[in-house]
DNA sequence: GTAACACCTGAACCTGACTTTATGTCAAGG
DNA sequence: CCTTGACATAAAGTCAGGTTCAGGTGTTAC
């Protein structure tokens, strides 16, 4: 049994974060003792997967749904499943855009760099969009696919 | 020269963003004509380096940094490099986040997916967390790691 | 027994990036 | 001439995800 300053420090998650999920109804079966909370293994297991949902991108009310399925009991394995599949999709998409955000980001890089040696951006923008260095073509194709 | 409204169709953004932008200084040289702003290929070019800086994370402000130093000239290409260098660092350390996300998110797929056949989760909960199949095995420690 | 401290509540406030609303200007078409 | 449609403005509203605050309670330490 952890009171709700022991769980922020274990989670370096700040006091209130912990009551705001409280009252979104994140912790189903939290207890209490004369009003103060008694967070248990149970809440700290309910954390984590809070923390990965909300990394994948869940806002609050759907992880309040899915805390609500695991009430459920195995009926409602397909809905979780679900729902991490579609997260799952969410994130591999996700993931192929920040591949070419980055990409542009290194060509960004690299065309400062050559700006700073040159002084102007003269002979760069003769170079472009066609005529870069063989690996920096690469970036620059690939954040424009 | 473009219309507001022809931009707007160009990027898929709707006017109200376009002219929260304006507003916000992202489009300092801007013209106008009689009090309707004409958007020429410099405005074109600036919004899609706004659609990436967007994309990688930053705000704003900062955008609007970026757009002055432009203005400034060659001085600034260190800022300017520095500004992008900065994104890819946190960009990198944000898709290394997500990979260990996106592990999870697998490993959970083929928890529930198991869950499903077996009707319960009394077998899942004897293997966790070290006697899983060997390749889920890897998403589950990557995911923690 | 009283001070210090962690806890409680509910409500108001905050930030960023828009979006909506209310109101107004202006040129072209029926 | 008047309506329609695209443009303009300022100000307020929205949303997620908290944070802060005022005012009160409970337990522990001396």
């Amino acid at each position: 049994m952890y009171t709700i300053g022991q769980v922020a420090e274990l989670f370096h998650l700040p006091i209130s974060t912990l009551r705001y999920y409280d009252k979104e109804g994140l912790f189903p079966c939290l207890e209490r003792q004369s009003g103060i909370r008694k967070f248990s293994e149970r809440e700290l297991e309910a954390l984590r997967v809070i923390e990965c949902l909300k990394r994948s991108g869940l806002e609050i009310k759907d992880i309040k749904q899915f805390m609500a399925w695991c009430l459920e009991g195995p009926s409602t394995y397909p809905d979780r499943k679900a729902m991490f599949e579609a997260r799952k999709q969410a994130l591999e998409e996700e993931l192929q855009q920040m591949q070419k955000t980055l990409d542009m980001l290194r060509f960004k890089c690299w065309y400062y760099e050559t700006a700073m040696q040159d002084g102007n951006e003269d002979r760069l923008n003769a170079m472009l969009p066609d005529h870069l260095p063989p690996e920096i073509q690469t970036l620059y194709d690939n954040a424009h696919a």
